[in-house]
DNA sequence: ACCTGAAGTTAGTCTATACTAACACTGCGG
DNA sequence: CCGCAGTGTTAGTATAGACTAACTTCAGGT
């Protein structure tokens, strides 16, 4: 399904991207890199990895967008970085431990175990709990 | 609680051992090689990190085991692995991708989020499917 | 005795991914 | 007009953790 390989730096770079598309106007490096607490340099790097697998293009001003290819990765990571951190919550766990698990599980867990959490947390969690 | 900075690779070596430990008489480096998939060189220098680590002691005949502190690491992640992984099949997971995905989430999870799933597999997963 | 094979070690390589340091461009305020 | 602040890039470094290749050691069968 998919031929992407995506390593756990990379998807989180999209997922930064994503994220910051949300709140942001455009997206620059320099706001990566304070997102995640990165240096500069490192996300010089990266970024230019991003495109040279066409999963993002960089305008001449250093504005960044996703491609959609780029998108599909951050999307799903996304989806699982929330819910994931919403499951585990619902679970009692705090809220800031929830999120940072929350952060490195979505880049482990195999689509196939994600759907069934997803299908689980559909109809056993109530839906206050589960904000989706 | 832990002053130990054990990383994913140190974990599943001392899984390992532990895991191998059940069902081999001794264990070896060989041995650890052949259940991990690494060769034998990987291992040795592995080892020789372990046991500056002081979490496994290694016999003159080359037999390894782990110490009070390596064996406290290694039951962890064994739990881990094992509620992990009966919590997905009960999910419905594929029994080969559970596995294969608690491998890679019992490296992840924090100690909290892993107690709430434990008391929520207690309470909520039928006594024959959570065999503890 | 001696070869052979199993086990372990060591040296050196490779990749990913972060880092620091130094440099280049650009636009704005004084 | 000039310099500084903000942004981006590049070169070089460090680490973790696997690898291959080559070596040592040792025990057993013949």
């Amino acid at each position: 399904m998919h031929n992407i390989k995506s390593n756990e730096s990379m998807e989180n770079y999209l997922e930064a991207i994503l994220m910051l598309s949300e709140k942001l106007p455009v997206v620059r490096s320099v706001d990566i890199a304070a997102e995640l607490d990165y240096k500069k340099s490192s996300v010089s790097i990266a970024m230019k990895n991003l495109r040279e697998k066409k999963l993002i293009t960089v305008t001449d001003a250093g504005y960044i967008y996703l491609t959609e290819e780029g998108k599909q990765i951050a999307e799903m990571i996304y989806e699982r970085h929330k819910l994931i951190s919403q499951f585990l919550i619902a679970l009692g766990v705090d809220k800031v431990t929830a999120v940072e698990d929350a952060c490195r599980m979505e880049h482990v867990i195999s689509e196939e175990s994600f759907a069934a959490l997803k299908d689980y947390c559909a109809k056993h969690l109530s839906d206050e709990m589960m904000i989706l």
